[in-house]
DNA sequence: TTATATCATTGCAATATTACGATAATAAAG
DNA sequence: CTTTATTATCGTAATATTGCAATGATATAA
């Protein structure tokens, strides 16, 4: 067992599961703060500012890259990630969706 | 090592990582969609509705309430879950709050 | 070319998560 | 009291995640 039986599930779900996985850890929350404080940086300036390894903080951008919530562009040796708009929103709106959803609900339990 | 820093991060951080743990899985995600739907259910109807077995839902049922994001009343030999309508508004506000702070920044990368 | 800087990838160890059968625990019904 | 219904917990197995040192890859500087 230990794998997530994904087919059970509409591919809504499987989508927000996904997109909550960019803030499911701290690093991870701190890095997407820290580019929208920065409007953009680099993988070095993380490992300053979160004091994780270096390979951890490029293990963490690749997560949250296939997440597809942040873009590197490549500037010579340097890589520079930023928030992704689109993306951003996207998810954004799946949440707002679900925050609604119950917001819009008269009473509780 | 496999353990979070946590030390590493700010308490909000923390705090956003293990509410977004709520989303984090579809059958979580399931789960809270039909507590919104239905307004209220038992532990067994989550079975019928998921598929998965009644001592998976439990947990997840768990973990929810360890999030704080639902409540259960016991009634009977049964516990009735539905979401937790303070602490749901304070995960809200929190997911505002990051999705609000990128919104307002002018320029990308 | 040789060094330096930057980042990704690999390989490994440790912990966390997911899932379920079996078993307890509790309340209602008979 | 016994049975039934319902849920939680325990134990276990399998997979996923987290973290880092070492290494590789690429671009710039000397």
């Amino acid at each position: 067992m230990g794998v997530t039986k994904t087919n059970l599930f509409s591919e809504t779900q499987n989508n927000i599961a996904t997109a909550a996985k960019a803030f499911s850890h701290p690093a991870r929350v701190a890095i997407i703060q820290h580019l929208i404080k920065a409007n953009a940086c680099i993988n070095g300036d993380l490992v300053q500012e979160l004091g994780l390894a270096q390979a951890t903080i490029s293990q963490h951008l690749r997560e949250l890259k296939d997440i597809g919530i942040i873009q590197g562009n490549i500037e010579g040796s340097r890589v520079n990630y930023c928030i992704n708009p689109e993306r951003w929103k996207e998810i954004k709106d799946q949440f707002n969706q679900i925050f609604d959803d119950f917001e819009s609900k008269a009473a509780c339990c």
